[in-house]
RNA sequence: GCCCGGGUGGUGGAACUGGUAGACACGACAGACUUAAAAUCUGUUGGCCUCACGGUCAUGCGGGUUCGAUUCCCGCCCCGGGCACCA
């Protein structure tokens, strides 16, 4: 053997084994019985390149699937590319590059850097965002959410940048001003998709604890936090009438819901605040004799973002709304109606009844002089005085006064005693509210996923005849359905709600004729039938001839059987028999309404009509209350407003981004796609009149919500992922990525995960079983890397200068897995020492005169094993390199140094440097990969210490140590530590109080 | 402001479940090798007092619990992440 090859030259090693590896397909060794799935969080492919920051979680997943392989199962590793977002688009403004080509040559970069760096991913798996072939299952995702009744419009503010005449993101904020041209940004309000995840929202609080994640607390708080569950109330109070003229607007009679958590202190409450947003000012305009103040005031405010609007140290500002008084349901007292600035519309009602007991309610009574009063005291008599002079704001919990029967009560007792008397009267609920709000989901961009769906004017502005068709009991109580009905009417539709013969001993046959004998049904009939109504419908659909344009089916019961008892009226009113393929044949569209949390209908009733009709859109709903025999009426007006929104069916995805261009916002607002009449012009499938594209794109986090479980079958085109792979891959065992991503994109991700395991895509109900943070890597400066500080550090160069497995091993090492720390260059020429290090021992390996067993290397190696094992299975990478440093260091100093520790050596080493260990375990003869080997097993009897150092302690300070024999009794180790000269000299002239004695480790001797 | 982390030598960090603070590295200093430098190897390396044995202080700051606290509790300070259109 030459000089120069026994030499470690990376470089060469490196290349070599990169390839051998993918040649022989070492890591798609998918037959294994057990297996495991690591995840890791795709990557923005951003122009800049890797840094080597990006690849630290990596390198861990890496390490910690090598050693799974070692351990004999097979590994699911994959990577892919989070594409579609704002960098590329404004890449794409700037530069007039079309986002896709950006996007590829960025690929193409990432993917050479990370392929260097020597990672298990299967690159055949390789999943992109934006490939039409994967959006296309992001847009069915959402087709199926909006079939669900989960996406749904509604309006909501945007950053507005009045200048560019453009929306804005966060980031591209300034102190409230554009980034860009520095004009103040306005909150405009614009219509927006939403997906409805608060409906979830108990399932991703409870599914935290239930499903036993190994998550790290700290995210499940972060989460539980962001979902912000609160128990409390919804209070209602009236609006008493001002005595002005015009006469009160319509709406002006309802009542203004409060949402509270402190119910208790309702009868301090001396006034109402309103988020400045609050729909009723609006509504109220006319009263409020102050109006011009008012709105100036809200126009002040549109320039404050929400956070800085309520943060603490900022003062609290308001108006009164002159002209408009409120009653205190508790106390019946008249309170003034207030706007301000920390009052959040997105929060609760967006309204609070304020008072003494909270201290922006307190501050801004004073800042007003606004009235207030005390109902709760607190357990210090001299703090009692103060709160009960109005001196101080007292907002913890105590005793009720001036409360009335609640007097003496505590806080705690009084909340559910005062809500029940308020509920009698009608004026409260008891209410869960949630932080977490519906997801934006629509952004007016062009670089993301076009939402699959059209809008027809025609269909939307056309005046249908509804045909309500009521349930068993009957409409005895008045008109079924009345505010709907009223509702429909004065969207210019007319109704049709017949009180329907012998609705105590039901026959479907007489009543549909009864229907058909009194109206008329035709194509622009809607027919919303709820409970037995839902089998009229049915049997009415039979006999006609010709379709309607919707049936619209409210829990309706479609079997003879119910969840809840027998009712043998039902059972015999007809005959359970349908024509399935004629009432298909007879609607356009098929809308089912069910009841979710108190089923009366059978869900697999629910099920089966909902498939046979093939229905487009299902909506699962938690009523009020059973069967939507109360008032669920604004439920089903947003099933029908629904109408004239259609979706495209699933044949014709995916639905591609058109060429533009330009990738400029089109000014008024809308995404540069309403800019392309021919791609925004087409056809509906309803009525076959014009009809235009939804123009809005989803946000980036559509695409990163699903892309683990493509991974898993890259190419299937019939489903997002076949069930049984799904099965046996599901959930990924290990998912490691940035902090940031704690709240949002795993709640989006397991949102999404919930609702397909709700459709059946997927078999699991959680997608992510193990989940930990990698901390950043900062510059050696102590700051971001960026290329604004010009302090970036490019892998490649030092793969270069000291190879792949020096880089993966130092940033194994630099320390604690999760924590951030700066980028050391000096560190890594350490670990390329240690590895120099490694290299050489093979020489002594190879010397037959220095092969005999050292029993002291072999107690450090089964040391090391377990070490090494533990802490790799703990993401503890910094421990476990430096045990092998200690294991390296000693098999130095040794005197022998057999094949058969170095080769354990070696498998210790081989998930961080890969490479090396590969090329040694190659030059010691094995001809197989070092990956197909076994990992070592540890030995307990061998890894035993016969000595410890055994520390001896006067009032806790160390005063001697000395060695003793593992497992010495008490008594005989307290006897010698009482001999040793270094502990009498404290034990001199003093009394022994205690002895503290600890088995082989120390003795602590309490003296006086 | 609110929620979640973190703070230990000159530097990155180690310390099991409350039991020897500073493992392992980096850097620095000294020595060996070399004409020399680099590389490599050997040794020293928290502060203060001491020739030394040793003593003493010390884990962001201030208190507390305990025989004993980097670890547990209370109150502060500083740094990082998130706060719904950056990804």
């Amino acid at each position: 053997m030459s000089q120069e090859s026994q030499k470690y030259n990376h470089g060469e090693i490196e290349e070599k084994w990169q390839k051998q590896w993918v040649d022989q397909g070492i890591y798609q060794q998918y037959d294994r019985p057990e297996k495991f799935y690591a995840l890791d969080m795709f990557p923005y492919p951003s122009g800049a390149g890797l840094h080597v920051g990006h690849p630290k979680g990596y390198i861990a997943t890496d390490v910690f699937t090598r050693m799974k392989m070692l351990q004999g199962k097979s590994v699911l590793h994959p990577m892919g590319w989070d594409a579609f977002g704002l960098p590329a688009e404004n890449y794409a403004i700037k530069n007039k590059v079309h986002p896709a080509k950006a996007v590829a040559e960025n690929i193409v970069v990432f993917k050479q850097q990370l392929q260097k760096i020597g990672f298990t991913y299967d690159w055949d798996r390789e999943v992109n965002t934006t490939d039409p072939a994967y959006y296309r299952w992001t847009q069915w995702i959402f087709l199926k959410l909006f079939e669900h009744g989960l996406a749904y419009e509604a309006d909501e503010p945007i950053n507005w940048c009045p200048s560019c005449k453009t929306g804005l993101a966060n980031e591209d904020l300034e102190d409230g001003k554009c980034e860009r041209c520095s004009s103040v940004v306005e909150q405009k309000k614009m219509r927006q998709w939403k997906l409805r995840m608060t409906a979830y929202a108990d399932r991703l609080l409870e599914d935290l604890d239930k499903t036993k994640l190994q998550w790290e607390e700290s995210i499940r708080i972060q989460q539980r936090n962001w979902i912000g569950r609160s128990e409390g109330a919804i209070v209602k109070f009236s609006i008493s009438p001002p005595k002005a003229d015009p006469p009160l607007a319509d709406n002006f009679q309802f009542p203004i819901d409060v949402f509270t958590t402190r119910i208790d202190t309702i009868f301090s409450g001396t006034f109402l605040v309103l988020a400045p947003e609050h729909e009723f000012v609006d509504a109220v305009k006319e009263h409020i004799q102050n109006w011009n103040e008012v709105e100036t005031y809200r126009q002040t405010l549109q320039t404050v973002s929400l956070i800085d609007r309520t943060s603490a140290g900022r003062e609290i500002t308001g108006i009164e709304l002159k002209g408009i008084t409120a009653i205190n349901p508790a106390t019946k007292e008249s309170m003034p109606v207030w706007i301000a600035d920390f009052v959040l519309a997105q929060y609760g009602t967006g309204a609070v009844f304020a008072d003494a007991h909270d201290t922006r309610d307190f501050a801004m009574a004073k800042k007003y002089r606004i009235p207030l009063k005390v109902s709760i005291q607190p357990e210090d008599p001299a703090l009692l005085e103060q709160v009960k002079a109005l001196a101080v704001c007292y907002p913890g919990e105590g005793k009720l006064f001036n409360s009335q029967q609640f007097d003496g009560m505590t806080s705690a007792q009084a909340r559910p005693k005062i809500v029940e008397w308020l509920s009698q009267q009608g004026s409260a609920k008891p209410t869960v509210n949630y932080k977490m709000r519906d997801w934006v989901f629509s952004r007016q961009r062009y670089w993301g996923e076009p939402i699959p769906l059209i809008h027809c004017e025609q269909c939307k502005k056309k005046k249908y005849q509804y045909v309500f068709i009521h349930g068993f009991t009957g409409s005895s109580q008045g008109v079924f359905f009345p505010w709907l009905a009223q509702e429909l009417k004065r969207q210019g539709h007319t109704v049709f709600c017949p009180d329907l013969p012998n609705t105590e001993h039901p026959n479907i046959q007489e009543q549909v004729e009864y229907i058909l004998d009194n109206t008329a049904i035709n194509e622009d009939t809607i027919l919303v039938g709820h409970s037995l109504g839902g089998v009229v419908m049915m049997k009415l659909l039979e006999q006609i001839s010709g379709s309607v344009r919707r049936a619209v089916f409210v829990d309706p019961v479609v079997s003879k059987t119910f969840n809840d008892h027998a009712r043998p009226d039902v059972e015999k009113s007809n005959d359970w028999k349908f024509d399935y393929a004629k009432i298909k044949s007879n609607i356009r569209e098929v809308v089912v309404l069910a009841d979710a949390r108190h089923p009366i209908i059978r869900v697999e009733d629910i099920e089966k009509l909902r498939t046979v009709l093939n229905a487009n859109q299902t909506i699962t709903v938690h009523p009020e209350a059973d069967h939507f025999t109360a008032s669920q009426e604004p439920e089903i007006l947003r099933a029908i407003d629904s109408i004239g929104t259609i979706a495209l069916s699933e044949d014709e995805l995916p639905l591609k981004l058109p060429e533009v261009e330009k990738y400029e916002p089109t000014g008024t607002g809308e995404s540069p796609l309403a800019g392309i009449p021919e791609w925004v012009n087409t056809t509906c499938p309803q009525c076959g009149g014009a009809a235009r594209r939804e123009t809005n794109t989803m946000p980036q986090w559509a695409g990163s919500s699903w892309y683990y479980l493509r991974y898993i079958d890259p190419r299937n085109g019939a489903a997002l992922v076949d069930l049984n792979k799904e099965k046996e891959w599901m959930p990924v065992d290990l998912y490691v990525g940035g902090a940031e991503h704690a709240t949002r994109h795993l709640l989006y991700a397991r949102f999404w995960h919930k609702f397909l395991y709700d459709i059946g895509s997927v078999s699991t109900i959680e997608p992510f079983k193990r989940l930990i943070n990698v901390g950043l890597i900062l510059a050696e400066d102590g700051r971001k890397m960026s290329k604004r500080w010009s302090n970036v550090i490019n892998p490649d160069d030092i793969i270069e200068h000291y190879g792949a497995d020096s880089l993966r091993l130092y940033e194994m090492f630099m320390g604690p897995f999760t924590q951030s720390i700066a980028w050391s260059t000096d560190g890594v020429k350490g670990v390329r020492r240690f590895l120099d290090r490694v290299w050489n021992l093979k020489e002594r390996t190879l010397n037959p005169k220095l092969s005999t067993l050292n029993p002291n290397i072999d107690r450090l190696l089964h040391q090391t094993i377990k070490k090494v094992t533990d802490d790799i299975e703990g993401f503890r990478f910094n421990t476990a390199v430096s045990q092998m440093m200690i294991l390296v260091n000693a098999m130095e100093k040794a005197d022998s140094l057999p094949l058969s520790q170095f080769s354990i050596l070696l498998l210790l080493l081989s998930p961080f440097a890969p490479h090396m260990a590969e090329e040694l375990w190659h030059q010691l003869g094995n001809s197989e990969s070092i990956f197909e080997a076994q990992w070592p097993q540890y030995d307990p009897s061998l890894a035993k210490e016969s000595e410890v150092e055994f520390v001896v302690q006067v009032n806790g300070k160390v005063r001697d140590r000395f060695a003793i024999p593992v497992g010495l009794p008490e008594v005989q180790v307290i006897a010698q530590s009482l001999e040793r000269d270094a502990v009498r000299g404290w034990l001199e002239g003093k009394q022994i109080r205690k002895k503290i004695f600890v088995q082989d480790t120390l003795l602590n001797i309490v003296v006086s």
